[in-house]
DNA sequence: GCCAACGTTGGC
DNA sequence: GCCAACGTTGGC
């Protein structure tokens, strides 16, 4: 079992590194996804190991700012149950949840956050998801390649 | 804040 | 099961 590599899209606003990086434990359970592509990644792809990138979207300009390990597979969403939250489904029964998620812990900090305008120009990554035209998914797959590629351009830090 | 690109919903 | 209408994402 090789490991994979994945990037996690958030609005900074929303849910930033930084809170990340604040949490008690560092992890969180990445709830809110109500995309079936990209719960299907979640719940289907991603093991204990693998690696992903923490995108923050919607700010100017958007940037890949840290790592994250998964720490926990396959988990249901608890928010689709939860009538006060905004990622309340009704649809959803507790007997056959349909969000699923995984709790991620961060690992490393970009000092150097490679950002959405590097990503696109850099001819080593032209396959990557993330700088093609119209790519809304907000949990996407990247290659071993382009991910080492990138870490390196970013300089981490372990936290 | 605009709006193109996408995804989902629901009438038929 | 098609597809128009609607809702959302996310770069710009």
């Amino acid at each position: 079992m090789s490991r994979r590599y994945w990037l996690f899209k958030s609005e900074p606003e929303a849910y930033s590194f930084s809170e990340l990086l604040s949490e008690p434990t560092q992890s969180t359970g990445w709830d809110g996804v109500r995309n079936y592509q990209a719960r299907n990644l979640m719940r289907d792809q991603m093991k204990l190991g693998d690696l992903g990138f923490f995108y923050h979207s919607r700010i100017k300009p958007p940037q890949i700012v840290g790592v994250v390990e998964i720490t926990k597979e396959a988990i249901v969403d608890p928010t689709q149950f939860d009538p006060d939250s905004h990622y309340f489904d009704p649809k959803s029964k507790e007997a056959a949840p349909r969000w699923w998620m995984v709790e991620v812990t961060a690992r490393q900090r970009l000092r150097q956050p490679v950002t959405l305008p590097q990503l696109k120009a850099d001819p080593a990554l032209s396959e990557l998801m993330v700088t093609k035209k119209g790519s809304r998914l907000s949990v996407q797959p990247v290659s071993e390649e382009d991910f080492e590629h990138i870490l390196a351009l970013g300089d981490p830090e372990a936290v």
